[in-house]
Parts: C-alpha cells; sequence; structure tokens
DNA sequence: GCTTCCATTATGTCTAGACATATTATCCGG
DNA sequence: CCGGATAATATGTCTAGACATAATGGAAGC
C-alpha cells in the first residue's frame, strides 16, 4: 500500500514546502487576489504526491487566510485584509528586563470589595461578586513606567484571597494559578487624572496609553486589569506577515527578525 | 480499504468535534498546564477512528498554543501565554458607517516628495526613493475623527503616480492596487502637535492614539501610514480566545460575539 | 426567458496502514 | 556512580485509496 517517500533533501516536509511555494507566488503578487490556484490534483501531480499532502498545505494557507477554498469551484487568492494581526502584548517585567532596565515594582493597595455596578469596565465582569482589587506600579530604571488597577474574582481564583502582593505582580501570579483564558484587551489614549498623573510623576492632562484586559475561563469573569502608561514609555507592536508559516502548524508566523 | 465512515450526528467534522473535546478539558482548568493528554492511540480508540484524525485535531490545538507535542514523550498542555492577541485593525469607512455615523473623508495635500533621511518613520521605508505624500482627514458626522498621513513608495506602486486621492482615500485604494503584504503596527498615544490638534479641532497638547503601519510587499516597502486619532474618538480592541476554532482551518477564531 | 433538476466536480473527511525521526528510559560497562 | 550505547515509543509524514458534500453549469421543462 505504500511507496517508498521520497523526501527533498531540504530535511523539509514536503506539504511545509508546498505551502512555502504557493505563498511566495502568492505574496510575490504573481498570482493576484482572485486568481484560482492549481486544483488539488494538480498539485498533486506537479509534486507527485498525494492528495492529502498538498491537501494538507493548501489548508495551511487557508488557515493563514492567503487563499478561500470553495468547493466545487477550487481555491481562490484572498484578497488582502490587513485588518487583523498578531498583537505582541508584553509582561511588564520582561518588557524591561528586555531592555536591558532595571525592573522594580511596588504595591499601592490590596482590598476586598464589590463590584461597583455603575463602572463599565465592572459590568463586564458582572458574574463575579466580591473581588480583590490591586493596585501597583511597575518602575523602569527607578522611574515609574505603568500603574496597574486590578481586580481578581474570588469566585473564578479564591486562592487569590490568601495571595500576598507586596512582593509578587498580580500578573504573574495569575498566570501561575489561573489556567487556560480568553481576553479582550482594548487600547486607548487617555489624559491622565491627578491620582494617575501622581503615581506616575507626570503633569495632570499629560497623554498616556491605556490598555485594558479582561480575561475569562470557561466564560467565567476572572480579571480585569487596566494598565495605564506613560506616552513616551512604550508602545504596542502588532505584525502581520502571511508568509510566514510556522514548522509545526501551519499558524502564520511571526517575523524572527 | 475503507470502513463506512461513522459521521456523528452532530454534522460537525470528527476531527473538528475531538479539538473542540479537548479545547474544552483544556480550558475548563480539568487538565492543568503541563499534564499529559492521552496519546494519539489512546484518543484513536477512545473516539474509534484512525490515527491521522486524532492527530489532525491535535494539530490543531498544537497551533492555537493550547498543547506542545513532544516525540516520544506525548502532548502536553501549554502554559498560557496571554502574550499575544488578534488586533482588529478596522478600515475607517466600515469603523464610523458601523456606528451609524456618517462617514466623511477630505483630501489636505498631495505631493511628490523623496524620503527624508532624518525621520525614523520613513528611515524604515529605505529602498524606496521618491514617494507620493498623502494627507488627508477622516470625519465622522462631520466631526474630525482621525488625520492620515501616509507615504506611497512610487517605485512599489507606480500606478500611484497617477492616482487621485481628492475623493477616495489612499487606503481604500492601496487595497485595490497592492496584492499581499507584511506590516506592522506601532500603537502609541501622544499629546497634540499645533498642527494636528489644528486638523483634529483639538487643543493641543490633548491625548492622541497614534496608529503608524508599515507595509511590505515581497521584502520591497510599500507604504507608510500614520493614523492620529482624538483620545476619545475610539480605541483599538485585541481578542484572545484559544477555546474557538473555525471549522475550516483549526485556527483560534474571535469569539463571534 | 425562466426555473427546476441533475450530473459533474473540487474540496472535505476519513481509513489502515507504512516508514521516518526524535527523544527518553534503561541497561551496561568503566 | 556516572556516562554512553541501545531499544522502545510517540509523534511526524505520507500513501492510495473511499465516500460525503456542496456548488456549479447546463439541460430539460414550463
Amino acid at each position: 500500500m505504500t511507496g517508498p517517500v521520497a523526501r527533498a533533501a531540504g530535511s523539509l516536509a514536503l506539504h511545509h514546502r508546498i505551502t512555502a511555494d504557493l505563498a511566495a507566488r502568492i505574496r510575490s503578487g504573481d498570482w493576484p487576489p482572485g486568481r484560482r490556484i492549481p486544483y488539488e490534483h494538480e498539485l498533486m501531480a506537479s509534486y507527485g504526491c498525494a492528495r492529502a499532502t498538498v491537501s494538507k498545505a493548501v489548508q495551511a494557507l487557508a488557515a493563514a487566510g492567503l487563499v478561500e477554498r470553495r468547493r466545487r469551484a477550487g481555491t481562490f487568492v484572498a484578497r488582502p485584509r490587513v485588518q487583523s494581526a498578531v498583537l505582541e502584548i508584553p509582561e511588564l517585567q520582561a518588557e524591561i528586563s528586555g531592555r536591558g532596565q532595571a525592573y522594580g515594582y511596588e504595591l499601592i493597595s490590596q482590598q476586598r470589595r464589590r463590584l461597583a455596578p455603575g463602572r463599565p469596565d465592572e459590568a463586564r465582569l458582572r458574574p463575579a461578586g466580591a473581588v480583590l482589587e490591586v493596585v501597583c506600579r511597575h518602575l523602569a530604571n527607578g522611574a515609574p513606567f505603568a500603574v496597574e488597577e486590578r481586580l481578581i474574582s474570588l469566585a473564578a481564583a479564591p486562592e487569590a484571597r490568601s495571595a500576598d502582593f507586596r512582593l509578587t505582580p498580580p500578573g504573574a501570579w495569575l498566570l501561575d494559578h489561573v489556567a487556560w483564558s480568553e481576553a479582550e484587551h482594548r487600547i486607548a489614549a487617555v489624559a491622565a487624572d491627578d491620582l494617575t498623573a501622581m503615581r506616575l510623576s507626570l503633569d495632570p492632562g499629560r497623554p498616556c496609553l491605556v490598555l485594558r484586559r479582561w480575561t475569562w475561563r470557561a466564560g467565567e469573569a476572572v480579571t480585569f486589569v487596566r494598565q495605564t502608561f506613560p506616552a513616551d514609555a512604550f508602545e504596542l507592536v502588532a505584525r502581520f506577515a502571511p508568509g510566514g508559516f510556522s514548522q509545526a502548524s501551519g499558524l502564520p508566523a511571526v517575523r524572527p527578525d
């Protein structure tokens, strides 16, 4: 039932090679958007392999959004949509250390309370009743880098009741204590209010970047965090690089650079 | 060579069902990070299907980053890394229309020039020589929504030489005239300078969200755009939802909601 | 001309294997 | 006790099929 498996010299699996080949022709504009790419049977013939193999390769392109597949019709180069990109959300400690700066952490307050119904940000955590509110500050080389205000649902993470955030940032603690989750981030610019300005050693009204993140676990609200950065402290990066495919998966990969 | 293909009643392909099953157990915390999930042969037995099928299902989990696979060792639940998320970069016309507001567009200036070596933003477009510089403004219900300053490489997009951006926003024009591309986005907060403040009808110094995007095509610089939004005009959204898998691909999908 | 029906066809899913490859546990010798 | 050779094994890749499904284009009928 089996023929000898002829592997290309390049030590790259054939289906990865096919994916890369096709992606290159698409990215170069050789095959423009809307154009049909060869049928699986044609690719099968031209690469001399089974249909399952080219199918896997073309699936990877489809997963990356480079092509669209239509039964009976064929596979077509998709119209580019630069409308989504992979956002890199740094862990602050790593971000600061990565710049060669000294990371510092200070707890400002830690208290139990109930959700305030009036605040829309908190409303999204709704199912949660009692929360732990942690306010802290991240420093780079001793200068304020970010203020972090966090709510942790005690229903979702009861261990937080006895956690001590005087030395450990709550983000790091949560990473170790809460399993897989979904999250939504919102990124905005704001003027520093008086309290935030004081905590960041800024003049009130100065621009700040605000990152808000809601996290759920299995549909249950776990935590809400609001990080405020002085405008010149840092910026977020997002990349869109449909050309690179990670070895293992066929997922679009960020450029190694 | 083939047995009858027993499809589950749910009309969902088996491998998708397996992926969803396993993802649910991971997301629920049932299988914590670091735990080994059943071997392919075990899953094969418990779902009563071929190894290729469970393999495809587990591959999808690996592609989504929920598990890590190690030869000879098995497949393990990955430690969660909320460090990347899918950023939704709106097309401004769609964004504004989607809010039920009237979209407006105004060209401010359009001229040919060479790259200015002094500006670091422009340096990244380096291989490009002559560029077209387009400055324009997007309006929502008549109020300034964003200022857009764009450079288009005339080497990469010579058709731009004869394009007329008085009525068509350059972003839309480029979508139709340039094929697949890579892009990098940077998101920051800034204080409005005098010129930007005037164009956005703001007081100078007021906070603004700035989105800068560099676009390459097959390694060649195509365009650089800088969009400046008043802080209260809008915010960017990014989602991280490893639990949902799109039908076609096994890519993590954003929540439909 | 228009709609309905049907054959065609490209992709979607799946099987039961095979061999390749990397890694790990174990065994053995020094 | 430690380090290196070895065997075991889980995943990685691939084949040559099979049937399922959906969409399309055209033919037949109104």
